[in-house]
RNA sequence: UGGGGCGUCGUCAAGCGGUAAGACACAGGAAUUUGGAUCCUGCAUUCGGAGGUUCGAAUCCUCCCGCCCCAGCCA
């Protein structure tokens, strides 16, 4: 293998663009574009194609344009393109002055479209949509040409002029391409090229009531904007002799040339904008951004980092497999940007009640704690300790199984960055059982985190003054599927929903400093995993913290083991 | 059953005729003021299968098998 530089990854795509060069098929710099349609917020689906096609770009020394493919008003909104415009510059991305609307090339399109069918290449066909799709015939069978697709060229444009003029009801008749009904490629049997929809577009309103078709449209848009190279995906291969031939009766060389790369599939997800949309209409989810969502504002909002989903983008690779991604990958990812950004804090998600016996009441010490102990420049904030403490409740067992290391009675931890703690007893709630609180005494001797006689300690546990703890409210997320396996009819994959994907945890106490925290910045605390304050939330009312990702957990492991 | 694609470790993925990279996952171990992070170690005699060409094949040829896409006036 030669060396290869990592920040300019190599791929198929990356050779036919190679080809394309040193054959001199390119007359200028290498330009490609980001074609969402603006139906649904745009998904970590997505994000695998704005980096390819920015990556790209960028690594060519080209130009990235982001498109709005809008030609079906229906299903298409203001809402939506905003939402792709805000993830696509989020994800760390610049277009420039290059963002543009297939909408905006209407006028030209139909332009293009009265040149075909004067070269005798397009007919207005009458037939109804259950008519043509018979007469499309089978994946075996050749279809039969449309009784209408020898009009003379005057009458063909005469009948679109009237079309777009609005003279004829929706779906009464179509503009279609005159190809070959016996091609053995279905998408090549006199495709259709423009639809009859008096329907309100969000943009151009009700100027228009036919609408171009994707393929009609795609192309030229690309050719419009000097794309020297449109990727797509799979789905879009039998489309690519459609793609040429438009071009190849309209336009100039040099033309875009359609490269297709496998779409992106996780595990215990769904990308399909159907499915999300489903999702997000039932109720099933918050909204689009939320958390639990594969969309790029869920991830958001749920603390994912931008570098963290570039980074998966870059690893996951691109090639024509079809794939399954294992989510534990793109977990991967988050944690491992995660660990360099988050700043280490003291909290605890389910509290336990604990007294220092020994320790003055009334008394308060501050201790200097550092923010990212292994970096000496992380910074540090103070973190009040008192005679009154809360710890996690899973940091305290009555009676410990083998390989538990953290507090029971009469054994001693380490309370982080403060005293070593003796656990000298603890009561019940004599109602449930439960134990209620625990007492312990604390040796002086240990503020440096160490003993002087030099014993040592098995844990280290996490703690925060019960006076001064601020109180919040966390919610664990979990996936939302709980199979990774493709789901495929309407409804179907709701059987799959994880019931427990979502945990609120309303009764969490968190160290003074996160009462300020800013919704940008990842916490970590410590070993409950990484957390971020939710900034979709600003009309509720306590603080909320989203769990982001699950810390990899070595004691739940041998804990499973052993049951 | 027509056409278009794709098949390399559990999951992704390099490899492009010279004798199977890497990542995630997984399994051990070291160290540790987070059971985190870190650090070692292990993890495809084999590339969907069968033939063939060749000194030599995951890479070339032939046949077979499996999976995906296409019959929207969606993209």
């Amino acid at each position: 293998m030669t060396e290869t530089d990592p920040s300019h990854p190599s791929d198929f795509i990356r050779d036919i663009i190679d080809d394309d060069m040193k054959a001199g098929r390119l007359r200028g710099p290498v330009a490609t574009r980001f074609p969402p349609e603006p139906n649904g917020y745009p998904h970590i689906g997505h994000a695998k194609s704005i980096c390819l096609n920015f990556g790209i770009a960028e690594q060519y020394g080209g130009t990235c344009n982001l498109r709005m493919d809008d030609t079906d008003p229906s299903g298409e909104s203001m809402e939506y393109v905003k939402s792709i415009i805000r993830d696509v510059k989020w994800l760390g991305f610049d277009w420039q002055d290059r963002l543009f609307y297939a909408s905006d090339y209407y006028e030209k399109l139909y332009r293009y479209a009265l040149a075909l069918i004067r070269k005798g290449k397009a007919y207005v066909c009458d037939l109804s949509p259950d008519e043509i799709r018979q007469y499309r015939g089978t994946l075996n069978e050749p279809g039969r040409e449309s009784p209408y697709r020898n009009r003379t060229v005057e009458e063909n444009l005469d009948l679109f002029e009237r079309m777009r003029a609005g003279e004829f009801p929706d779906g009464s008749r179509v503009l279609r391409a005159k190809i070959d009904m016996g091609s053995p490629n279905v998408t090549m049997r006199d495709p259709i090229m423009y639809r009859i929809k008096k329907e309100n577009h969000y943009r151009t309103g009700d100027a228009w009531c036919i609408y171009p078709m994707y393929d009609f449209a795609h192309c030229l848009s690309d050719y419009i904007e000097g794309i020297t190279h449109s990727i797509c995906t799979l789905e879009f291969e039998n489309n690519r002799p459609l793609y040429d031939w438009f071009l190849d009766e309209l336009v100039e060389r040099p033309r875009p040339r359609q490269i297709e790369f496998a779409r992106l599939n996780l595990s215990y997800t769904v990308m399909s904008k159907r499915k999300l949309l489903e999702l997000v209409e039932t109720g099933v989810v918050g909204g689009w951004d939320d958390p639990q969502m594969p969309t790029l504002s869920g991830m958001r909002r749920r603390g994912f980092t931008p570098e963290a989903i570039r980074k998966f983008c870059e690893k996951i690779g691109v090639s024509k497999n079809d794939s399954l991604i294992d989510m534990a990958l793109l977990e991967d990812c988050v944690r491992d940007d995660l660990n360099e950004k988050a700043l280490r804090v003291l909290a605890v998600l389910r509290p336990l009640r604990v007294v220092i016996d020994n320790y003055p009441e009334g008394q308060v010490e501050m201790f200097d704690c550092p923010y990212h102990p292994k970096n000496p420049d992380g910074g540090s904030r103070k973190v009040p300790f008192s005679r009154n403490l809360f710890i996690e409740r899973e940091d305290f067992m009555e009676e410990p199984p083998k390989k538990f290391f953290r507090l029971s009675p009469g054994r001693e931890v380490r309370l982080r960055y403060g005293y070593f703690i003796r656990c000298v007893g603890f009561e019940k709630n004599p109602a449930t059982g439960e134990v209620a609180e625990i007492h312990c005494t604390y040796d002086p001797q240990t503020r440096s985190g160490f003993a002087p006689d030099g014993r040592k300690v098995d844990a280290t546990i996490h703690w925060v003054s019960a006076p001064h703890a601020v109180p919040a409210e966390v919610r664990l997320y979990d996936r939302l599927f709980r199979v990774p396996d493709a789901l495929s009819e309407p409804g179907e994959f709701k059987e799959y929903l994880n019931p427990k994907s979502l945990e609120v945890l309303r009764d969490c106490r968190l160290e003074p400093s996160l009462a300020t925290a800013a919704s940008e910045q990842r916490f970590q605390f410590e070993r409950l995993g990484y957390f971020c304050r939710d900034a979709g939330n600003a009309t509720e009312k306590a603080i909320v913290f989203n769990r982001t990702v699950t810390l990899r957990d070595t004691w739940a492991k041998i804990a499973g083991k052993g049951r």
